[in-house]
DNA sequence: ACTAATTGTTTACATATGTAATTGTTTGTG
DNA sequence: CACAAACAATTACATATGTAAACAATTAGT
């Protein structure tokens, strides 16, 4: 697979402008992607390999992924002899920040409070779960 | 539109199995149930003039989306005259606890700490929000 | 040098989703 | 009663997504 060639390619103004649009990424290529931040770079057979414990995808399927993961620019590829390593361009924090601050918005109307009183009563917080919230309230109470 | 005849059109065991499957609704349709979750029934044209305050969208969208919204069986219909009055069948607190709780799992292992931990560290906590969660945690721990 | 294995490239195809135009039907009104 | 208004039902169409087969190119052995 080709490296992205997104940047040589792209040309005018409004290529420069949607390419700071935020990349979006679907679930099963984020599947894909988890692979990946967890260890990288590998190369297509190894993702294949990693993923088979979790997923009952074919070859090329996950291939297929990859594909369109180069192309919106989430990963990166360098050649490595005849095949090619990924490497995530898409940082994990920042694609949790965009779902979990959309999920924020969209659900809670921007305030964390209700999200978490929201898993409170359905009895979703473990008892680490509490201790931990409490010492980030004392923590920030500190500032 | 039709009420959804869901009911009486399945027959087979393999469809009743079908029918338990969760009511999955994309972010167009999620945005007419909020209407409806805030207030119904209500007329398609209410859900429409509604959703014009928010969205660009002509009034054939809409009825599509409430149609497919019907053949999930996300919502139900009573006939009111030459029209229809529509009411959610899928509770919003139902929605809120499957969104949050895939995100939850997909992104944070299922711990809510980590969650409210990111939140914090980008600065996504309001005053208020703090304030609420001492609360919540002082709450949880009396019990 | 030829062939099998490896890896990448192209094409495919069904369903979901966003967005809407077009067509059909009922009914109130002149 | 004919027709326009008000709704609903059907059809449309592009892009995204899940899933993969088919094809091509390269390389490593025999």
């Amino acid at each position: 697979m080709p490296p992205s060639k997104k940047s040589s390619e792209r040309s005018s103004l409004r290529e420069a402008i949607d390419s700071l649009e935020a990349i979006v990424i679907s679930e099963a290529e984020s599947a894909v992607m988890e692979v990946l931040w967890q260890r990288s770079p590998l190369a297509a057979d190894e993702i294949v390999a990693e993923l088979a414990k979790e997923r009952d995808w074919q070859e090329p399927t996950v291939k297929t992924l990859i594909n369109r993961l180069l192309k919106k620019g989430a990963l990166s590829a360098e050649a490595d002899g005849r095949r090619y390593l990924y490497t995530p361009v898409l940082k994990r924090e920042v694609w949790l920040s965009s779902q979990s601050t959309s999920l924020l918005d969209r659900l809670f109307g921007g305030k964390v409070a209700p999200l978490v009183a929201h898993f409170s009563e359905h009895r979703k917080l473990t008892r680490e779960d509490i201790a931990e919230l409490k010492r980030i309230v004392a923590k920030l109470e500190k500032k």
